[in-house]
DNA sequence: TATGAATGAGAATTCATTCAT
DNA sequence: AATGAATGAATTCTCATTCAT
């Protein structure tokens, strides 16, 4: 039964963020756990609260963005195109909706530490890029992140639409 | 009396900013009602149920965007400024609360129009950017809508932070 | 609506001895409304939580002890009949239930206080007995008290039943 | 096998009587299952729900009580001092933590019957006492026996505290 | 047989909205 | 017209009990 489970916890958060998606990030325990085609109970066994629930999905797509930009990173190519190819590859995920999840709780510090890591590995990607002399020098590599965080997580953001051309445009030295 | 009802209407409506500002979209009524000084019953006499006091603050604020741009193009100045005094003003307004607030609601008519007033006024200045040539022209008079939307609708944006200025940059023909 | 709302809280108050008394300690909080007359709302207005509701009836018959026993005290009688005569006020109060229910919270600075000064009362009372030679004194006030906290909180007590009874001759110097 | 399961049997009880020591008569069957080492299945293949479990623990202490009270009667002593013997004897007893959970359920035949026995066997010994002329004949056995079972039913009752001493004192003839 | 995952009814609590005063 | 008390549906979470493995 622990494959039954683990089956089970993937359900739940596919479910969760099917729901969220769909009925927005206030969706009901009851809604998702119906989506998942469970009971609440099994949701609350697999995640004690709404909070946890929110924070593996948190989590994990804080877990993978760190994947893909590390291996990204390990590419032979200019730093600048190494931050394209991350945006492109943000593109994919709900990011805009899992933002408006976690802003739901106070980021415990499993998540801060996950982002942490996550902005000096882009920190470093900028600073670098600078240092390559593809990216303007003007604004501190702080900058490049949090412009970088506002042009990933827009609802229905991608790798080509213009808001990602311009800004990456825009951060041309 | 009409006087006063007025004078309540505005302590609802600031009160509301006031308190989705500090406890988020989430705010009660009942807290919006006693942080202006006022019962319940009295919101809801000036608002009859949530979605109307919402609509209020999106309507304002959206009316507000409209007397701005419209006295920013009546200037004498490069349409490509215009926009960037625009961003500007924008920037002094609690943009982004007022946008996730109006996401709780499904857009009402009047909403919509505002909405697409606002928006043909902002195309009709890119289009004549682009054709001032101080705006690229590879992207759409929409796009560039869209573009300047998530620039202004950021928590804490500022007409002259790091994404402004590499928007704006990454405008240029 | 002041008068009603007063009424209300003593329906609450009346409504959820009775229900305790009748369903348990665990009577919840739906049926204590429901008896009442009110619904939950209503309830949670008049009490927060739970705890605030327990704690009102524990509050009350401290206090109505308190005054009780002050009231005893001024009466110019033995102070070993001023005991007999608390145990007799006592035993027409459901204090077996209302201690049942008190357990369920742990204590607040308010209800400490009061059972403080309850049970100082009772020592002073227990102590000046002791001096008049009528309670025997090889027992400490304060364990002269917790005796009559037991005698006194017992389901059915009564002020001439046999515990009462045996409990004062007991206590005979 | 069979040893086995004996041994899972009284793992839990031992557990149970722990874990509502701790976590009062609340706790949970999941905790005790836990505490006993074992699952919740295993602990409902003993028992078949909450209310038997607490039947079982009832039950265990009912007839350890009557084999103490047995062998405390033949011994040849006043009935008085088996009468304190006894209340020695139940002292170290977890009574008022045991009574409290059986409060939970209503009494099932196997209880009254065994209550029935136990409180038959206190009150000969009452009656006998009385006759022997150690306790006091204006209160019925029946009332004896009650005032031994407060006496012994409270959190930290002590064969030698105040309330024992003094009520033992009380019963004299 | 032992396990612990799944279930869902039930409890506490919140809050938008209504309505008596 | 203003007030705030009352309402109850909806939500989160718990736990006794069942059942698949």
């Amino acid at each position: 039964m622990r494959a039954d489970a683990r089956r089970n916890r993937e359900l739940i958060v596919e479910a969760a963020l099917d729901r969220f998606a769909v009925s927005g990030p206030a969706a009901s325990m009851e809604e998702i756990a119906r989506a998942a085609g469970l009971g609440v109970g099994t949701l609350y066994r697999h995640f004690p609260d709404r909070r946890a629930l929110v924070e593996e999905i948190a989590g994990r797509s804080l877990r993978c963005l760190r994947t893909g930009l590390r291996s990204l990173a390990e590419q032979d190519v200019p730093r600048r195109d190494v931050i394209a190819r991350y945006v492109g590859y943000c593109a994919g995920q709900p990011l805009a909706l899992i933002k408006a999840l976690a802003e739901e709780n106070e980021a415990p510090e499993e998540r801060l530490e996950l982002q942490d890591e996550l902005n000096g590995l882009l920190e470093a990607l900028a600073r670098q890029a600078q240092e390559e002399g593809t990216v303007r020098g003007d604004i501190s590599p702080r900058e490049v992140v949090e412009l970088l965080s506002v042009v990933v997580c827009r609802p229905g953001a991608r790798a080509d639409d213009a808001l990602t051309r311009v800004a990456l445009d825009g951060l041309r030295a």
